[in-house]
DNA sequence: TTTAGTAAGTTCACTTAAAGAACCCACTAT
DNA sequence: ATAGTGGGTTCTTTAAGTGAACTTACTAAA
């Protein structure tokens, strides 16, 4: 179905989903990460279209969040690997895990164990501030405008919170 | 078109990629985290079909990411608000934000500051681990079953994880 | 009284992409 | 020759999104 797009709103949040497509992408990104790099095995374990998988695949080299790599010549044969800008998507991935891991385990516990080389434990992924290193909440962090943000839209986006703040009184 | 489930995947990613159903997922969040809560404000500022909207906000209440609250009785109002198992998705947002700020801003920046209360900056989500607190990206962590993956799925697991590890040899 | 506006949906027809399966090509191995 | 591997391509069917209009139940204004 047509998507709606969002590649040009005001939100990289918004973008981000606009670029990656489909629900797709994170799983490829996923199998990538775990270090599957050749068509068939992505196919396989994703038990995705062949189609839709040659699509996706085609788009992120496009994109730049992979590169196609022969790795044979006769016959030819190819692998995909993330670049740094896929890579860079690590951290969706993990939160991800982190919030399923949750909220979605049945009560069995994680299916897959994150292990750290560096602390030798079994761990997850924490969100923290990157400029004092405190963990935060929503709470804790407030929304503005942005230098990539024109002046229209960021006038109508302060409506919008203030809107939205007001909202436990009754209209008048 | 009849999505793939994986809702039985032995992988919390595919778990939340299926729990959460779509795209409009994390712009309808994101619109809830600005504090949006009203049907045609959400409808409105995401210029989502109605019917969709409907039956995503429906289904985020069932699921219990959000919760249904009459604000008022003649005519009946409503207001929708994420619960904890919803606010707990906000760092996959602040992810998100995070990378398409580094890799989608077309130059101009970000369209949306993150002001963090604590230490006055306009800061981004970093990811570190949860147990040590260093920082992380791929190479410094290790996949392998956890307690929830059953013993048949985790030796496919290994058997795949060796698989990709030898993908620079040529196959015999 | 009628009309208009608000909020929250519901309905419907059209469009589009995914799902699923089969097929194709270029090799190598048996 | 057949079978297998890897990486696609093609095609038909199906289902859901898009976009617009409509409905319901109110309140407010003319």
């Amino acid at each position: 179905m047509k998507r709606t797009s969002f590649r040009e709103w005001p939100c990289s949040v918004a973008r981000s989903v606009d670029f990656l497509g489909d629900w797709w992408a994170p799983l490829i990104f996923r199998e990538a990460f775990l270090g599957t790099t050749r068509f068939d095995d992505f196919q396989e374990n994703l038990s995705i279209g062949r189609n839709i998988l040659t699509q996706r695949l085609k788009r992120f080299v496009e994109e730049g969040l992979m590169t196609k790599e022969k790795y044979q010549d006769r016959p030819a044969r190819f692998e995909y690997r993330l670049t740094e800008k896929g890579t860079d998507f690590f951290d969706v991935i993990t939160a991800m895990l982190r919030w399923g891991d949750r909220w979605l385990d049945g009560g069995k516990g994680p299916p897959l164990a994150m292990e750290h080389h560096a602390c030798g434990h079994t761990v997850h992924a924490k969100t923290v501030c990157d400029h004092c290193g405190d963990d935060f909440t929503r709470e804790d962090v407030n929304f503005a405008p942005g230098p990539g943000m024109d002046s229209e839209t960021a006038s109508k986006f302060h409506q919008q919170v203030a809107r939205s703040s007001s909202s436990k009184t009754k209209k008048p």
